[in-house]
RNA sequence: CGGGGCGUAGCGCAGUCUGGUAGCGCGACUGGUUUGGGACCAGUAGGUCGCAGGUUCGAAUCCUGCCGCCCCGACCA
């Protein structure tokens, strides 16, 4: 992408508004634009980072054995009139009427929805186990929206719905959601502690919270030191072996690991104190077991093979791909802006012209320019007529992972400097030895 | 919903107390000089001062009502 022709709104200074350093720096890198309390437009590079993480998110569901489909924004009423939640669900729930004054709504979640979806269609025990999943905005409508992205009102939420026949194959469902979670995190560039959390109110009672240590993080957490460096299960594990998911899932969990709701300082303090983590924390998936509290009412229920059907047992499984946005920025920056894991950056390199209408240079970065192109990285030329300082401060502050600079003084003698993002090293090198270093 | 704060140019702010021609910085635009860490000079454009009503010769400024946004608390991916 030439900047010159991008879209890329960045501004030396936030708003006002904008206190939290994530919601900060998107506002400053032209990532997203608030369009009132709690909602937020994605531009270009903002929505380019959230599809990145949308797609990892997806392949690790995919890999787990889930099954995307897409359910609507909008729902009928009726539905959650029959789970009970149309009234229990509170003003969190933004309703609407149509023109025929039926009651709708804007989902908060789909609970009620998959449940209705899964009851018209799967009528065996031999369908079992199934988990389908989507990627899809929701609207809850909270008391005070803030911090962003990061309890916005409308946000993008993957959320998953596991059915089995009976309780023993829901703990195998909500073991392969709680690996694949761990690994979706380690690939996203973070490192995740599995909570014990209450499941409030979607109901259950096996639920854990995926936090991410980060020091702007929301709410207090304390954990046994293990966590930070315990080995995220590999790609090929296998979702299909009860026990292998299980032994995961056991190590997993066997430290302490708590949110200051569920925090229990007395059992905390028997942790020898050079292991005891006290930090704060950032929420980024949350999964449940909760039985039969949908498929009861609603009247899920499958032939059991034994001449009689039983209501399936649930569970759901959340990831928050837009806070996700905010919560890596709020682990990865610093004074100068954003430093994007690699994983979900909008651009993986940025081609700094720092001597712009001079000849040589403008060729050299063309030819790195469509070089890396051609190889399908997502590269952004800086090819605009600003300064080499003001290229140098935008490509930090969008935290592109690498910087190619390129201007006559190192052309004099053949090489371009390139430049990490992260760990701030320069190194000279030839414009084709970039390339390559670039495209590996 | 309780408590606090803020709405003046795209962004950051001053001006409001004490009513009298709406300003500054950044950004944008034009021309020129520049170009290795947010360049310089000269010039230009850009405003229903959140909205409505009131007081007044005169309101960004005083009064009343409303709307919006942010922060702290209870709730949450």
């Amino acid at each position: 992408m030439r900047l010159s022709r991008y879209f890329l709104p960045i501004a030396k200074e936030a708003p006002r508004e904008a206190e939290i350093v994530s919601h900060r720096l998107m506002l400053r890198a032209g990532m997203m634009r608030q369009e009132g309390a709690g909602i937020y437009a994605f531009l270009p590079i903002g929505l380019r980072v959230l599809k990145k993480i949308e797609q990892i998110v997806r392949e690790e569901q995919n890999r787990s054995g889930a099954i995307e489909l897409l359910m609507p924004t909008l729902q009928s009423a009726d539905l959650w009139r029959e789970s009970g939640r149309y009234d229990a669900y509170g003003k969190e729930m933004l309703r609407i009427k149509d023109r025929h004054e039926r009651d709708m709504l804007y989902g908060p979640t789909n609970e009620e929805m998959i449940t209705e979806i899964f009851r018209a269609y799967v009528r065996s025990y031999k369908d079992l186990p199934l988990n389908l999943y989507h990627i899809q905005w929701k609207f809850r409508d909270e008391v005070r929206p803030r911090f962003g992205l990061m309890r916005g009102r409308e946000f993008l939420m993957k959320d998953a719905y596991s059915f089995d026949v009976d309780q023993a194959g829901a703990q195998h469902s909500y073991n392969k959601m709680f690996v694949a979670y761990l690994r979706t995190f380690e690939r996203l560039g973070l490192k995740s502690i599995p909570m014990r959390a209450e499941s409030g109110p979607i109901g259950g009672n096996l639920s854990h919270e995926f936090i991410i240590l980060a020091s702007t993080g929301e709410s207090q957490v304390f954990c046994h030191r293990d966590y930070l460096n315990m080995v995220v299960p590999p790609a090929d594990v296998n979702f299909d072996s009860r026990d292998e998911l299980q032994s995961i899932v056991d190590k997993w969990t066997s430290q302490y690991a708590a949110t200051e709701d569920m925090h229990d300082a007395e059992t905390f303090a028997k942790i020898s104190p050079d292991q005891q983590v006290s930090a704060r924390g950032i929420e980024v998936g949350h999964i449940f077991y909760f039985g039969t509290k949908y498929s009861l009412p609603m009247k899920a229920v499958v032939a059991t093979g034994q001449g009689g059907e039983v209501p399936v047992h649930m569970g759901s499984y959340g990831i928050g791909p837009s806070r996700l946005v905010a919560a890596i920025i709020e682990a990865f920056h610093d004074d100068a802006g954003i430093i994007w894991p690699e994983a979900v950056a909008p651009f993986k390199v940025a081609v700094l012209n720092l001597k712009q209408g001079d000849a040589a240079t403008g060729a050299a970065c063309e030819e790195l320019y469509r070089g890396l192109s051609a190889k399908g990285i997502d590269v952004l030329y800086d090819d605009t007529d600003k300064g080499a300082g003001a290229k140098f401060a935008t490509a930090d502050l969008i935290g592109v992972p690498w910087q190619v600079m390129v201007g006559p003084r190192g052309l004099a003698e053949g090489k371009v400097e390139v430049k990490s993002r992260k760990t701030g090293e320069k190194e000279l090198m030839s414009p084709a030895a970039a390339a390559d270093l670039l495209t590996r």
